[in-house]
DNA sequence: AAGAAATCTTGTCCTATGACAAGAAAACTA
DNA sequence: TAGTTTTCTTGTCATAGGACAAGATTTCTT
């Protein structure tokens, strides 16, 4: 186990060789395949799952029956849908892969047990989701501050391996466009 | 402590009458004037609370210096930067009173030993931040599929105690438009 | 490889919302 | 209570981005 990819995402000296162990022993590797759904809508989800390799996205279905994406995944992201993992609640999410994928899988029983058992792996856990809230509160200010032409700059900087691998009507929902406008502003950027 | 307002925030069957009287007996009673910052941008939140009597409102300032209401706080609601007050980081938010305000502060060393020490803290503490997430997603997504007319007459409807004590120009920020729309949309909607 | 399907680009026209400015109304303040 | 400041409304004009449709291109299938 000593070249395992979750030692990428368990630490020391967070965590003791021993602990490391131990939780990782817990995880279950599983592939998907393209186009195969980790999450529906309905469902509540009783897993989450480390990325190794590939990429994954989550979306919604509005009010006026229009697919918009919530979040793109890539190699050492976690794929989980909070509200409805831990309210044991039917998620509003869909969460699909977009190319094979390998994952490392834990079920929600086995994640009590080592979040009431482990302080460092709770504390891990509370600073996981606190970092994915900040992420969402930027991407929230983001969308009422800035154009949409800054956020797609600001995609393409900060997550180039997205932008090269995700089809533009993908991107475009998730910036809260159509794809049509991505595409001008793709080409006005082209032009610059 | 019989009638002690946290009893509405911890409640039985969660928490044995001993978990509640520790847990209440931890928390201090503050008062904030109108006007107060609970939280200045810059600074990292040390405490967390909540709301007896009063509004609160946090903003950022965006890239162009406009304030943006990033959220309202009544009665009953957790005050609370997340990720400045669990990463131990500077905030980008201000907090600020917009009434005198009761609330129940409790800081971040006592936090931790409630959290680690009691699992029903714990639990409930994760549910809150999940709860949180799940508004902020929510809120995002609407952002991006409903028009600002929707997103209005859906806060009326969820949360009239903020439209009537609020000021229009925080609540056109929040809801990601100018004041003159809200303004406009507020007329059309009286005309109907 | 040929055809079908999905994706991306481009054109035309339209609409929700913004920018700016000037009053009106309400809320402070001395 | 008069004056000042802040908040809210309304008008005019501008613009980012949407709707729809037609091609062009790429990607899947068989």
């Amino acid at each position: 186990m000593d070249h395992h990819f979750l030692k990428h995402i368990f630490k020391t000296p967070e965590f003791t060789p021993e602990e490391l162990n131990s939780i990782i022993s817990k995880f279950k590797p599983i592939l998907f395949s393209k186009n195969d759904f980790l999450l529906r809508e309905g469902q509540t989800e009783n897993h989450y799952w480390f990325i190794e390799s590939g990429f994954v996205r989550s979306y919604v279905i509005d009010t006026n029956g229009n697919d918009i994406t919530t979040h793109f995944y890539a190699q050492g992201d976690i794929v989980i849908d909070w509200p409805s993992f831990f309210l044991r609640s039917p998620t509003r999410e869909n969460i699909q892969a977009l190319s094979d994928c390998r994952c490392w899988q834990l079920d929600f029983d086995t994640f009590q047990e080592l979040f009431h058992g482990l302080q460092s792996f709770r504390e891990q856990g509370r600073t996981t989701l606190v970092s994915s809230y900040f992420a969402l509160k930027n991407q929230t200010v983001s969308m009422i501050a800035d154009q949409a032409k800054t956020r797609y700059i600001q995609l393409i900087t900060h997550k180039p391996h997205i932008v090269q691998n995700v089809s533009l009507k993908h991107i475009a929902t998730y910036l809260g466009i159509t794809d049509t406008s991505l595409s001008r502003i793709r080409k006005e950027i082209s032009n610059e």
